[in-house]
Parts: C-alpha cells; structure tokens; sequence
DNA sequence: TGCCCCGAGCTTTTT
DNA sequence: GCTCGGGGCA
C-alpha cells in the first residue's frame, strides 16, 4: 500500500533576520490614498495616479513595504519604462529599507523578456547567443528580403522599408492582423496586401534562421514561451510573485497579454498608470489597457491618486482645463495645497529666432532670480524642433543636454563599428555581414550577397574572403584577419574588440567622411562604454535596449556636474519635473502637427500629449509661439496659437507679445498685452 | 558590378 | 533639407 506523504515546506533564510514588524512609518509619510494603494493586499490592483501625485514614490514604497512584510526582493519583478528608473526607484527603496532592495528584479519590458529568453528561450527555439536588432538594423533585413523576393523592381507604388516595419510592428504589439492594420491605418498600401504578407513571413523566417530577434520579437517570443512550454512559465512565475507595473497606460495589448501570462498563478500585479497621459498610440499602446484592466483581472481593487505635490493651482488650472475637454477618461480632478504662483504665460514671438531669444534672455533672468540652470527645462513635439534655440543657447554660453532625438548609438559609424563586433559574436548574423563587407572597396551588394551565400555554408567562413581576388581581394583580407584574431579568443572584452576593430575600421572612415575626427570621438565614447562590460553578449545587447542618450556633444562637455538645462521632447520628459518649463511651437499646425489632424484618436492623442508638458512645471511655465511661420508641408502660414488653448479661459493664462528694443512704441494694436 | 549623380517624395514621438 | 531608389557610365 502506497504510503500518503505530506510536505512540510522549509521556508527560505532570509537575508537579515527582518522582524516582522513593520520598520517604517508608512502612515506618516503617505497620504490615504498612497497608503492603501502602498499597503493593498494580494490580488490584482489598479492605481490610477494622476500627474505629480506621488507615483514613483507610491511604487517606492511599495516595494519597501513589500519587503518589509517579509517578501523575498528577488520574488519581486518592477517593470517600468526605462531601465533608468527602474534603477532609480530601487535605489530610493534602498534607502528606506536597505540594499536588500537591490535583488528586485526591475526593468523595461524588453530587457526583462530578453534576459528571461536568453534562459529560457531554447524550448522555442531561440539560441541563448541571439542577436538583438535595433530599428534601423531590422529595416536593413527587410530591404534585403525585400529584394530577395524581387518586390522593389517590381512596382514602384510599393511601400520603403521603415513604413513596412512599421506596419508589422504594429501588428505584432497589437496582436490584430497585418491585413487589418493595412485596411485602417495605411489603405493606400491595400493592393500589397499579399505582396506585404508574403514579406512579413519572410522576414520572420529569416530572422529565426540567423538567430536576430526584433524590439517585437523579445516581446512576442516571451509571449510564446509562456504559451507553450508550461514548466518555464510555471518557474517564471513562482519566481516574480508580485509584478509591479509602472506607466501602464503606455502598454500595448501585447505586453497586457505577457502580464496576464506571468502571473496566472497568483494575480498579484499592481499597474500603475494615468490615462491622461498616455502618449505611445505610434508604438500601439492603447490608453485602453488602463481601462480594461479590471476586466482582464476580475477582482481588481482600484486607487485614486488625486493630490498633486508638483505644481501650484495655477498650473492645474490650465492642465485641468486642457484635459477636461478630452472624450474619454478615468473622471478624476487634480488639487494641490500649493494655491499661489504665477500664472502660466502665453507667448507671441515673431519668428522662430524670436522665440529662441526669449528663452535664452528668460533663462538668463531666472537665473538671477535664483532658479538653477539644471530647473530649467524647454520642452517640444518633435527633436527639430529645437535647432533654433540649440543655436542662440550656445551663442549665450548656456549649457544645455539635449534628450530624445537621433542617439549617437543610431550613427552610421557606431553602427558599422559595431556590425563587425556583432559579426564575430554572431556568424549568422547576416544583416552585419552585409553592412561588414559593404565597408570593404570595390564591394557592393551584389558580390556581398555572393559572400554571404558562401560563408553561411562554409566551415571556415574567413577562408571564404581570403580567397578572394581581385579589385577587393586586399581588403577582404584585411578583414578576415581582424574577424579571426577576435574570433579566436572568445573572452575578449568588449572594449579590447571595439579597440581591434578601430585599428581595422579608422582608414574606411577616414575614407567614407570629411568630418571624420568628430566621428572618431564617438567611438571613443564606445570605447568608454565598452570598457564597463566583461561580455560581449552583454554589451551589445544592453546597447540595443538601453541607448545611451546624448551625442558626442555630451562627450566633448568636460565638466559632469557643471549645471545645465534640458532641451527635451515632451516624449522623453516623461516623468520628470523641473521648477521652470517652456514649452515651444505652441503654434496650431506644429502642435499639433499638420499631420495628425487627420483623425480623431490622433488628435485626442496629441491633447495628451500637451497636458504632459503642461504639467511638468512646478512655478514657472511658459508656452511660447512664434507667428507667419511658412509651413513646407501643408503650405499653410502658421500664426495661430494651439487649438488646445481655444477654450481655456483668458484669466488663466498671462498673454505676453515681444517687441524688440527701441521699438517699444510700435505696438499700438496689442492693448491688452504686457510689453517686453 | 560598382559607383556616382540626380530626381522624387516625405518630413514625429521610442523600446 | 533629407534619404531612398533608379539610371547611366566606367
């Protein structure tokens, strides 16, 4: 007879010996509303945080509090948006309640997908050594598939590389169909559609063949894996038992779906979110997801955070008014205990220069006022925005760091820098072949296709290029050597392999560009970066999901902790606070853009958009316009301010014309404006 | 086959 | 103003 066996579970040692009372004062440094949503219990939760409320420090001490309770930190999983303040939040926890803080699982989706991939990815066939492709590498695999399939000779309505990209991201992170996103959002491309699908698999095919995986593709997989290979998702999940979630409102259907997956065990998942602020419809994330979470996770128990701790009323004011007229939301109100402040100013310039002059002379004032340089930050739609100001801002000697816009990553030299790194680490990486070789004289794509066929196969693929003969035989050569002498030794660090590579790659640069002692200092950059890796894997892989922002501008400026401004789009200031915004081409045309006037969703979007940089300010906020700006594209004389600002009411916004010195008197029209 | 020049078309936000 | 792709020439 079969004896029953009953289990008694060993709990695990706990780092220190934590008392289970509680070691922190939840209550005195939280609100209500923070306080239940901080010390909520298991089970799925949605809080619902409004701009400025407290949400990272809600998260923060969540995280503590979980710990505190006896939570294991390495069973905890952060997911946020950027590794940046992931490691920023945890580093906050630590100081509440210890380093033990630091054995939190935190991160973006993509890097926690691609590291979980890397362990367990096999049972679906994905090799732990893939190779991550950047936007612009997965466009290059599509241009060569593309004509592969003979698709671009064949008619010249067909659509270029980066829109195709686009179309099938946004059906991967949508989980609708390519047919169906054609149809909606790019009809004009409808006749393709078979064309455009056999494109897709293609792709796809090739890119499990040469071991790449796509921004997407770290998301897809992942979800995959957790579909079909049930003992992998079961490990995941036993190890994050509580998943917090930060920015939800910015998640697509693809990452809702990953959610679901990883904690089908226990349902403990707190998203954190606002869907006023929900700016990432491009990318397909859908201000949705926030709405429908409850329904994806019956149960849930939701939290309001109301009170603003960032600006003054004024401010909310505006941010109030401007959301009020948006179609769809979670009704909820801001209030703040900060009642004075100086009203938000609305300001006229005529021209571009203008503009940029103001803020530069307003900065300079400010600062005599006694607000910091680094409080100070202009804000805009898109990176071009600022080229102007970037100009006059250095003819004033005001340091500024730009962020959003082209990485220094995204480069054509770093990139090619890079292909032969990547080459080495992976040899059927055959989008870096290409850009390898194409680098060697007297090669171009037809005889790197020709290559590339033979070193796939070959055994020894640098025999393949020294056999060579002819006008590139030389070069290929060259080549071969370089490749084989880092080949050879596997453990080579990266910064060793970026500096071989150099030696090899210097003559071609010099070769391909004029202006090539500036490039050569953004590989020193690379070199400095390299130097903090001890694997090559690692490193490509955390470039591809981790850009450093900043060009080689930040490179040249010497002195760190020197205080400067920020530039930004209104993007990548998510998030973040300064005592001082401006917000430039506030014009109606720029912002919105002339081409997202187009639908009403987009629209909707854009108003979000705004409200993001509205309420980034915390005193001080500007929102500067220039007039009889010619726009190229629409061919439209812009001199209206937003359409945003059409309801707000006169008495919440200070109106502000420039005139130029000694002129003062020429404005006679403007009664009702202050004058500069 | 490789390379250079010219014309067309578009032009955002990011992991 | 840029990139992308096509066409023509060496």
């Amino acid at each position: 007879m079969e004896r029953e066996i009953k289990t008694y579970v060993l709990k695990r040692p706990s780092e220190e010996a934590v008392p289970r009372k509680l070691s922190i004062n939840y209550a005195a440094a939280l609100n209500p509303q923070q306080l239940a949503a901080v010390t909520a219990g298991e089970g799925p939760s949605l809080v619902i945080a409004g701009a400025g409320s407290g949400k990272t420090r809600t998260l923060v001490y969540r995280v503590a509090y979980l710990i505190d309770s006896g939570v294991d930190p390495s069973n905890i999983l952060l997911l946020t948006f950027t590794r940046k303040s992931a490691q920023e939040m945890l580093e906050r926890a630590g100081d509440l309640i210890g380093t033990s803080s630091h054995r939190v699982c935190g991160g973006t989706f993509h890097s926690v997908a691609n590291l979980l991939l890397r362990r367990y990815g096999r049972s679906i066939g994905i090799e732990p050594g893939f190779t991550i492709l950047d936007r612009g590498d997965a466009e290059d695999l599509i241009a060569l598939v593309r004509s592969q399939l003979g698709l671009n000779e064949k008619d010249k309505r067909f659509p270029r590389k980066g829109t195709i990209m686009e179309m099938i991201s946004k059906s991967e992170n949508t989980l609708r169909s390519l047919d169906e996103i054609l149809l909606e959002e790019f009809s004009h491309f409808a006749d393709h559609s078979e064309d455009l699908g056999r494109l897709q698999k293609a792709y796809q095919a090739a890119k499990r063949q040469k071991q790449l995986l796509d921004y997407d593709d770290l998301l897809v997989m992942l979800r995959q894996l957790l579909l079909v290979d049930e003992s992998a998702r079961a490990n995941i999940s036993r190890q994050y038992r509580y998943i917090l979630v930060d920015e939800y409102q910015d998640t697509n259907r693809l990452q809702a779906e990953v959610i679901r997956q990883l904690a089908t065990t226990h349902q403990n998942v707190m998203v954190v979110g606002d869907d006023s602020q929900s700016i990432y419809a491009f990318r397909g994330a859908t201000f949705k997801n926030i709405m429908d979470f409850p329904m994806l996770f019956p149960g849930t128990t939701v939290y309001k955070l109301e009170e603003n701790y960032r600006s003054t009323q004024p401010i909310l004011n505006l941010a109030n008014c401007i959301i009020e007229e948006a179609t769809e939301k979670y009704t909820k109100r801001l209030f703040t205990r900060k009642i004075d402040g100086p009203l938000p100013a609305l300001v006229e310039a005529a021209g571009e220069n203008a503009q940029s002059r103001f803020i530069a002379q307003k900065i300079l004032e400010l600062r005599e006022e006694g607000v910091p340089l680094d409080e100070v930050a202009v804000l805009f739609r898109s990176s071009f925005h600022s080229f102007d100001l970037e100009i006059e801002l250095s003819r004033k000697g005001l340091p500024f760091i730009k962020r959003g816009g082209v990485k220094f990553i995204e480069t054509a030299h770093v990139k090619d820098l890079l292909a032969h790194v990547r080459v080495v680490s992976n040899p059927l990486d055959t989008v870096s072949w290409h850009r390898v070789l194409l680098l060697v004289e007297g090669v171009g794509p037809k005889k790197a296709q020709d290559l590339l066929a033979a070193i796939v196969k070959a055994e020894r693929p640098f025999d393949v290029l020294r056999g060579v003969s002819g006008r590139s035989g030389q070069g290929l050569k060259n080549l071969a050597n370089t490749l084989e002498s880092l080949a050879g030794s596997d453990d080579r660090q990266p910064a060793e392999q970026v500096t071989h590579i150099y030696e090899y790659y210097l003559p071609i640069l010099k070769d391909q560009y004029d202006d090539y002692p500036k490039r050569t200092r953004d590989l020193d950059h690379l070199h400095t970066i390299a130097e903090g890796y001890h694997g090559v894997d690692e490193f490509l892989a955390d470039l591809a999901l981790e850009p450093p922002d900043g060009s080689a501008v930040d490179v040249e400026a010497p002195d760190r902790d020197d205080e400067r401004l920020v530039l930004s789009t209104i993007h990548s200031a998510k998030g973040l606070e300064w005592q001082c915004v401006f917000v430039i081409w506030v014009v109606d045309g720029r912002f919105p853009s002339a081409y997202s006037v187009l639908t009403d969703d987009e629209l909707e979007e854009e108003r979000r958009l705004f409200y993001v940089a509205v309420t980034r300010a915390k005193r001080h906020l500007f929102l500067t316009y220039p007039i009889n700006v010619y726009d190229k594209t629409s061919g439209m004389l812009l001199s209206k301010p937003s359409r945003f600002l059409d309801h707000v009411s006169s008495d919440l916004l200070d109106t502000l014309a420039l005139v130029e010195e000694g002129r003062e008197g020429d404005w006679g029209m403007a009664r009702d404006h202050h004058y500069y």
